[in-house]
DNA sequence: TAAAAAGTGTTGTTTTTACAACAAAATGGA
DNA sequence: TCCATTTTGTTGTAAAAACAACACTTTTTA
């Protein structure tokens, strides 16, 4: 099977054998299809039939919004589903555009399928549920983890409640966090300069020290 | 059964017969406990043994972070269920302090048997297992609305985001909202006495006009 | 490797928000 | 029904954030 090492890569089929993988290939009435750097691979508005694997490169999702505004939703590298939750909830439109960030393979998976059992409710259809399952609740402790952060008041707050929470994930002092300045500030939603300038006086507190995308944030200086 | 008329008004259990209920009882090593208002039924870091389904009455979810601040996450009523993405997710402690509002019939159900299919693979199980489904992928959707709004600058634009989506959900100018204006602030988390001086000036404006939690959003004005 | 593009830090100005304090109105129990 | 509590609107002030414009650095890519 051509993809199968790639397909392994991902979270929904990480524990299939080939033999099962080419067996849901038929199951869940893929395709793979790739695209350049800028194409669209799902359009918002447009009919949903399948939710979209990112078998290889990334894509970003963009939402327009009633007056037009367009926000970068969220990321979806290799490896990560886009429509899952809509899917389930029932949704009948793509909610953003997806466009690739890079050239890349996705798989489409129809929807109905991955959300209704097999007729044979064969064994694999159900560890795949189960993979699902997991990769939506975690999604949904990301974004209650992103709205914690964002619920602060002040630019100050919402980098420490960002950066404390990387800490601990870490376990350590040090850490490197995903996001350069500029991604950074658009994720806790603050202005850019402003991040920078509070930043800035953070670390002259000795509260904080940085360098690109690594950390160090100094919980002794914390207690406030 | 004692509390079947309740447990079928809750979604996880929604479409069970009575039969199917006493049998998943057992099935999910179930446990009845009542609260008065006040009470703890979780408590923060405490370890995770069950999820929390709220059968009568409600609650909400407390979460005090590192720097002892506390935040209501969110509100629990009859018929939804707390702990379920910790459950998936694989978190081993309570994540927050679940408070009842007032008394409530509280059903504890163990994790492991909700995250783990039957041996005997039940047609039960399975049919629980996919409302599990919709309730995560649509928090999900929740969340994400939640963070559309609040990813806005401004209070204004945030106010407009939020009855926009409600305007458009009810399908009309007029429409209510589940919040009076306290709770709104708090939802989208900014100051409620400056949110209602924006409100007003969004009605001296004719953008708006609102009684309680009634409201009406004048789209033809909107178009900035 | 040179040019273009993207990312970063700084500053001053303007706008917006949080905060605090209060009075009036509405609500909910006793 | 009356009292206590909660909700709501208002105002002035102080603080903070957004915005805009710029120089400088790093990264990308042709």
């Amino acid at each position: 099977m051509e993809y199968f090492q790639d397909l392994q890569k991902t979270k929904i089929f990480s524990t299939s054998t080939e033999f099962e993988c080419q067996a849901m290939m038929y199951c869940f009435k893929t395709r793979f299809k790739t695209f350049e750097k800028n194409q669209h691979i799902v359009e918002q508005g447009e009919e949903m039939d399948d939710v979209v694997l990112i078998v290889k490169g990334g894509a970003i999702a963009e939402n327009m919004d009633v007056m037009g505004n367009i926000t970068i939703l969220g990321e979806f590298n290799r490896g990560e589903v886009y429509g899952l939750e809509s899917a389930y909830a029932g949704d009948n439109f793509y909610k953003d555009t997806l466009i690739a960030t890079k050239k890349s393979l996705v798989l489409f998976m129809n929807k109905h399928r991955i959300i209704t059992p097999c007729s044979n409710r064969c064994r694999r259809h159900d560890i795949v549920v189960k993979h699902i399952m997991q990769i939506v609740a975690e999604s949904n402790i990301k974004l209650l983890e992103k709205l914690t952060h964002m619920s602060k008041k002040s630019t100050r707050d919402k980098l420490l409640s960002y950066l404390t929470a990387m800490s601990d994930k870490a376990g350590s002092e040090y850490f490197e966090i995903p996001f350069n300045k500029t991604e950074l500030a658009s994720y806790l939603s603050v202005d850019r300069s402003a991040m920078s300038t509070e930043l800035g006086k953070m670390r002259d507190e000795g509260l904080v020290d940085y360098d690109k995308k690594r950390y160090r944030l100094i919980k002794s200086k914390l207690k406030k």
